[in-house]
DNA sequence: TGTACATCAGTGAACGCGCGTTCACTGATGTAC
DNA sequence: TGTACATCAGTGAACGCGCGTTCACTGATGTAC
């Protein structure tokens, strides 16, 4: 299916080289689609093994274990979370096609986003390579956010603390406004994705696209009450 | 340990109904205390008999299988932090005291507060009496958004679009900005509660309280920038 | 171009684990006369 | 108060399952002379 993956540098290495970078990029994807179908709970070498026409034991030529391709995995989602996030911030009206991109990026497989943002799985640490991903959609953020100019009023107190404690922004030359504009703007988008990835909205017959439309309104300052 | 349950009526019942009851809540007590430690996916029945010193199998005298398990923790979780709520909701301040209540109680335990709202378990799917326990808790922010006054300016279309679908609100007669004051304040709480739960904000520095505090004094519609 | 060797992908059997769940059974507790 | 019976909590053995992971091995692919 979806086995035709270029990596950029897919021309270079020799033979061998270039066939296990694919036979690890189909591992992947079977590993998507089994977590887009059950979850996450029901990721298993052995079940990808069998999809792919493998024996269990053959994975292990391509992944350490479990843990390196849940790796792996988290990996891929920040970058392609990343990558939608960047694709979606262009100029005008920078921040609201984010939030839209993250909501079709969310929709459009929720377990991965769980895979991301949902609850942690137990035994399963992240190495710090994987942080190092995620901060590229953190500095698209503040990009943006630095760019949407006009702030909507913050509380004093929690600018000053962002000022003191910016070193998670990386440098970025924002105001602490800015920052916590940011910030803002991620959490409020997560709370209503999560919830309503979930389901917790269902049965409650009001549209959760709605009042994501209504958050972004509130989050880029427009004001029509 | 906590296996001194009040639980209300206990003095009814034949002797051996009592023991039921007793056992029943002992066994609930062990699995919090094995989701607390390990998370969701380490419950299990085995585990939770061993640690009694029961054999895996008398469990099924008490419930009929996991799910049950299950759902009866989820009821209880419910119907805690609806007590919890509940009891913070005093008058003056009311929504503020709410905020912070709910907070305690997500970081008493994260891992029930992940039970209630975190990723959904593949394959369990929870039972229709247990939606009417969690209904309790939107009663309860209803009542807090209503006696609260004051609305935060909300967009037309999202307040129109809630006055048409105003079901979930089980009657409440609270005009659709408070309904939407509502479910903003879940929401954007629980972006943030689950972002700080889930160990998202490790390693950035600020405080999640003091963000936290910020967004409450927005819903609360106090500003002071 | 052809042969000898090294590399490495994939196999099948096996290990130990813990899970949920069933079943026939024992022994204690409560009930009826 | 004492006996006969029913109820029911808990046991231990067993079933089937799928998991991650190891190991010795086969056979194909690439490399060096």
């Amino acid at each position: 299916m979806a086995s035709e993956r270029t990596d950029g540098g897919d021309r270079t290495g020799s033979p061998r080289e270039r066939y296990r970078a694919q036979v690890r990029a189909e591992v992947l994807d079977h590993a998507r689609a089994q977590i887009a179908e059950a979850g996450l709970a029901a990721l298993s070498l052995n079940a990808i093994a069998k999809r792919m026409g493998l024996s269990g034991p053959a994975l292990y030529r391509y992944f350490a274990g479990r843990d390196e391709l849940l790796t792996a995995l988290v990996k891929d989602a920040y970058q392609s979370l990343a990558d939608a996030l960047r694709a979606a911030n262009s100029p005008p009206g920078g921040l609201a096609a984010l939030a839209r991109a993250f909501r079709a990026w969310a929709l459009a497989d929720p377990h991965r986003y769980f895979l991301l943002y949902g609850t942690p799985l137990p035994g399963y640490r992240a190495p710090d390579d994987t942080t190092a991903v995620s901060r590229r959609i953190m500095r698209v953020l503040l990009d943006a956010c630095a760019a949407a100019g006009a702030v909507p009023a913050s509380g004093a107190p929690v600018v000053a603390h962002l000022d003191e404690h910016r070193a998670w922004a990386q440098g970025h030359p924002a105001p602490p406004e800015v920052l916590h504009r940011a910030l803002t703007f991620w959490t409020r988008l997560h709370g209503l994705l999560s919830l309503e990835l979930a389901g917790q909205f269902a049965g409650m017959g009001f549209d959760p696209e709605v009042l994501y439309a209504a958050e972004v309104d509130a989050l880029t300052g427009r004001r029509d009450a």
